[in-house]
RNA sequence: GCCCGGGUGGACAAAUGGCAAAGUCAGGCGGCCUUAAAAGCCGUUGCCCUUCGGGGCUUGCGGGUUCGAAUCCCGCCCCGGGUACCA
């Protein structure tokens, strides 16, 4: 008798085999067959080192829902690259001198090795890296469209800066005044810089999440990112000067409120206002100091409000009063006009200001009580007869209108959102295709002359300019425009950029005449699935939308949203804390696959828990789901090798239907978790159970059933353990797996003639009795009265209410 | 502060108005296999009471709606995430 021991690797290692040789999950562009298609992507990985436990998460996850969509019919686009270019890659190769290409591509081949061992089912055709020039040639030419259709622009503006990566960075990747990636407290910096114009496109992106099928709470990330707020602008006048100061306000109803003026110190008149007045130099120092203030210390909503008077008025457009001015670091430049009006009575922080500085407080609005600073609705007071008395939604509306009517102000919408800054004054990243000539100006490189490489380096130090400064022979060229002598520009594009668009090169990613053919991105956009991290739930997500609406509309392109769903799985945790090198909590996934095969590993991932939520790994847990998969395997192999092929009986009885049942009850299971809801915990979970009942069974049924069971318990592990399932299936078959199409449950074999009847007596459970399927509902009465446990409690008391549940449940209400 | 999630056995979890705890892990108890051990396998195991028939309790806390609530509503506590002088 031979042993029938569960050898993943060899399992493994011979499919892949099969699955490599024969391209089997190639999807050509020219073979085009009638099948809809779907295109499932995980997001893609930044290539640093080697793969950790979350690759493995996003991947398991992504590759479960392609083979599933393939097996219910679908022609299903699975692709694979790597964001190359970035900052770790460059920083390593300042520590250790490896150029960034060795050690990225180094980490590329560590990914490779591992997609493959995990059996991921990838259409390596259509495989790249964002830093092969055959790539970023393609970037390099949308970020010219962007700048020929006036979406990219140049802008010298106080910028975010990083003192440890000597770059500046987008306000995205600033998180609590500190730079996202390195933690280094963020500086202000005024610098000319290239933004793309994405506040243009505030509103479709804020609208057209209504549309996709995204997580309520990234949708409204992304919604309060963009922070649209309605509101008017104002405009108060400085009489003395003659200049016109425009706010904005979410609160033009209380204008009647306003007892003094605020400028931000970065306001470019500040200084203007306060020449010559009695304040001046005290002005400047503020000034200063503000500015050499850190983000985080002035944003402290805590800090205690500071401020100087400008010694200059502004007039109230609504009444005619002389409003002193101040400049104050509570208000911001970046957000309106760098100007507000402030009403102490309505508004917390100007209330604060008011107190400090000994400011006139006026009531504007009735509130509930005495208290100010009221910042709710109410009707208004103290304004004037024509609005005093009305809701002061009303009032809004109407004193908009009359300011309207006076030519001092109209209704307005403000944003949160600012311009998309993508210098980086770094080496490691796509080179930014203009040219700088004394002559013309600032020249974009043709069409024709991309890619603008990168060139070799040796030495990529920060010195506050990009290191390509330093390549002066590459620097140096020749003007595009009146072949004069020019500069390169020598900053390179955020990674951002790289990855706003990769999903479209999947489409038609060997065209070496453009970015892609329409016709063939028409064919697969919009992304169907779409799997990744919540932590880019802002940044890559809103730039990828960004950048599709953009080239939408300059006809490059047809699609408004890019990814039409959108599933984000949690982290994976140790011990419950996040996994980290210097922690020395991490799980090395290639360790696990060695140790049990790749199948466990990538099913106990999923099996863990919900896969949207966060994740405790355990070493013990492992074991359980290796467990599993070798009962099914053994019991497969044995049964292939000593049972006869048989079909199940067409008219199975006894413990024969027994298993049936449980075979289709798991079919029909495992359907309604995988679709929409991904809740392969509990899919996996149904496969257990199925495998479990095989083998309480296994001597008392046919082979036929047996058969047919296990095999339908590797049909249905396959997505989540391919090989494992594969191999499985082809035993028991002689069938490849990944060619049948998802099983259907038969309905006669979900269904039995007797069902459990549960009986309740005051809502408490009796009893349970074995009742017809048929029977009517006075007949389940009946039932449950004559059930002996409820007799007793009964107890000859009266029944005074009776619910059914038919199918399921009796209650009988009894006084 | 505001906006999202979440809180169920020893652990991960299942159940989204109808049998609370499916499945997995860990520990306990009993058994099979073995000369023996390891491994493997099978059964059993939420807590309390019990006259062994059964009875009571249990989903963060307090109330409510309902014949019936882990699930819906109100108030509170705790944990996680996002965001914040955004006018």
């Amino acid at each position: 008798m031979t042993e029938h021991r569960y050898e993943p690797h060899r399992i493994e290692s011979r499919w892949q085999r099969v699955w490599d040789d024969e391209g089997t999950w190639e999807v050509p562009n020219e073979g085009v067959d009638d099948r809809p298609k779907a295109y499932v992507l995980e997001m893609l990985p930044y290539p640093s080192g080697e793969p950790h436990i979350g690759h493995l998460k996003t991947y398991s996850v992504g590759d479960a829902i392609a083979h599933f969509r393939r097996r219910n019919g679908f022609r299903v686009l699975h692709p694979m690259g790597y964001d190359a270019f970035g900052l770790p890659a460059e920083n390593h190769a300042i520590k250790t001198g490896e150029h960034p290409r060795e050690s990225t591509e180094k980490s590329i081949a560590a990914f490779q090795r591992q997609f493959r061992q995990w059996g991921i089912s990838i259409d390596w055709t259509r495989e790249f890296g964002t830093h092969e020039p055959r790539y970023y040639r393609w970037t390099q030419w949308i970020f010219l469209r962007l700048l020929a259709g006036d979406l990219a622009y140049r802008k010298e503006a106080a910028v975010k800066w990083c003192p440890n990566d000597a770059t500046v960075l987008a306000n995205e990747q600033v998180v609590d005044g500190r730079c996202e990636r390195c933690g280094a407290e963020v500086e202000a910096r005024q610098l000319e810089q290239w933004f793309l114009r994405i506040t243009d496109y505030a509103d479709a992106l804020l609208h057209d999440l209504e549309g996709i099928d995204w997580p309520e709470h990234v949708k409204t990330m992304q919604r309060n990112w963009i922070g649209r707020s309605e509101g008017a602008e104002v405009i108060f006048r400085c009489e003395e000067l003659g200049i016109d100061y425009p706010v904005f306000t979410t609160r033009p109803d209380t204008l009647f409120g306003a007892t003094f003026f605020v400028l931000a110190p970065e306001h470019p008149d500040v200084l203007k206002l306060a020449a010559g007045g009695e304040h001046e130099a005290e002005v400047r120092a503020y000034v200063n100091h503000a500015l050499a203030e850190t983000t985080e210390a002035r944003g402290d909503p805590e800090k205690p409000k500071t401020g100087v008077p400008l010694g200059r008025t502004v007039t109230n457009p609504v009444n005619g009063e002389r409003l002193p001015v101040y400049v104050a670091d509570y208000v911001l430049m970046e957000y309106g006009t760098g100007a507000i009006m402030a009403v102490p009575g309505h508004d917390e922080r100007d209330y604060a200001f008011a107190r400090t500085f000994g400011l006139p407080i006026r009531r504007v609005i009735q509130g509930p009580d005495d208290r100010l600073p009221y910042t709710g609705d109410g009707l208004l007071v103290n304004s004037a007869p024509a609005f005093d008395g009305l809701s002061n939604r009303q009032a809004m509306e109407r004193i908009v209108a009359w300011l309207d009517r006076e030519g001092r102000g109209h209704a307005s919408v403000s944003y949160r959102l600012r311009d998309w800054l993508v210098s980086r004054q770094r080496y490691w990243g796509c080179p930014i295709p203009v040219v700088y000539c004394a002559r013309c100006g600032v020249v974009p490189v043709p069409e024709d002359q991309l890619p603008v490489r990168l060139p070799d380096l040796r030495d990529y130090a920060p010195r506050g300019q990009s290191p390509l400064a330093a390549a002066q022979d590459w620097v140096r060229t020749e003007c595009p425009a009146c072949g004069g002598e020019a500069r390169r520009e020598t900053d390179t594009m955020d990674t951002f950029v790289d990855s706003s668009w990769y999903f479209l090169r999947y489409c038609d990613a060997r065209n070496d005449e453009a970015a892609w053919d329409p016709a063939i991105v028409r064919r697969w956009m919009p992304v169907d699935q779409y799997i990744g991290g919540v932590e880019h739930a802002i940044l890559h997500l809103l730039y990828a939308r960004f950048v599709c609406k953009a080239l939408t509309d300059m006809a490059a392109l047809d699609v408004r949203e890019p990814f039409s769903a959108l599933f984000t799985q949690g982290m994976v945790t140790k011990q419950g804390a996040k996994m980290s090198k210097s922690k020395g909590n991490t799980v090395d996934p290639a360790e696990i696959s060695e140790r049990y095969g790749a199948d466990t590993a990538r099913c106990y991932v999923l099996f863990i828990g919900p896969p949207d939520q966060d994740v405790d790994w355990s070493d013990d847990g492992v074991e359980g789901v290796h467990r599993f998969l070798s009962r099914l395997w053994r019991l497969g192999s044995e049964v292939a090798d000593q049972a006869a092929p048989a079909d199940p009986p067409d008219d199975p009885a006894g413990d024969d239907l027994v298993l049936l049942r449980k075979a289709h009850w798991a079919i029909d299971k495992v359907g309604r978790d995988m679709t929409g809801r991904f809740a392969f915990n509990t899919a996996i979970a149904a496969v257990m159970e199925l495998v479990n009942e095989c083998y309480r069974q296994r001597d008392r049924v046919g082979d036929g059933t047996l058969r047919f069971a296990i095999a339908t318990a590797a049909s249905l592990v396959f997505p989540f353990a391919p090989h494992c399932g594969a191999d499985v299936y082809d035993r028991l078959t002689g069938e490849r797996v990944w060619e049948q199409p998802w099983p259907y449950p038969d309905p006669v074999l979900l269904e039995s003639d007797t069902v459990e009847l549960v009986c309740q007596v005051n809502g408490k459970v009796r009893d349970r009795i074995r009742v017809p399927a048929s029977a009517t509902e006075a007949e389940l009465k009946a039932l449950c009265r004559d059930a002996p446990r409820v007799r007793a409690h009964l107890d000859g008391r009266e029944v005074v209410k009776e619910v059914v549940v038919p199918g399921r449940l009796v209650n009988l209400v009894v006084r």
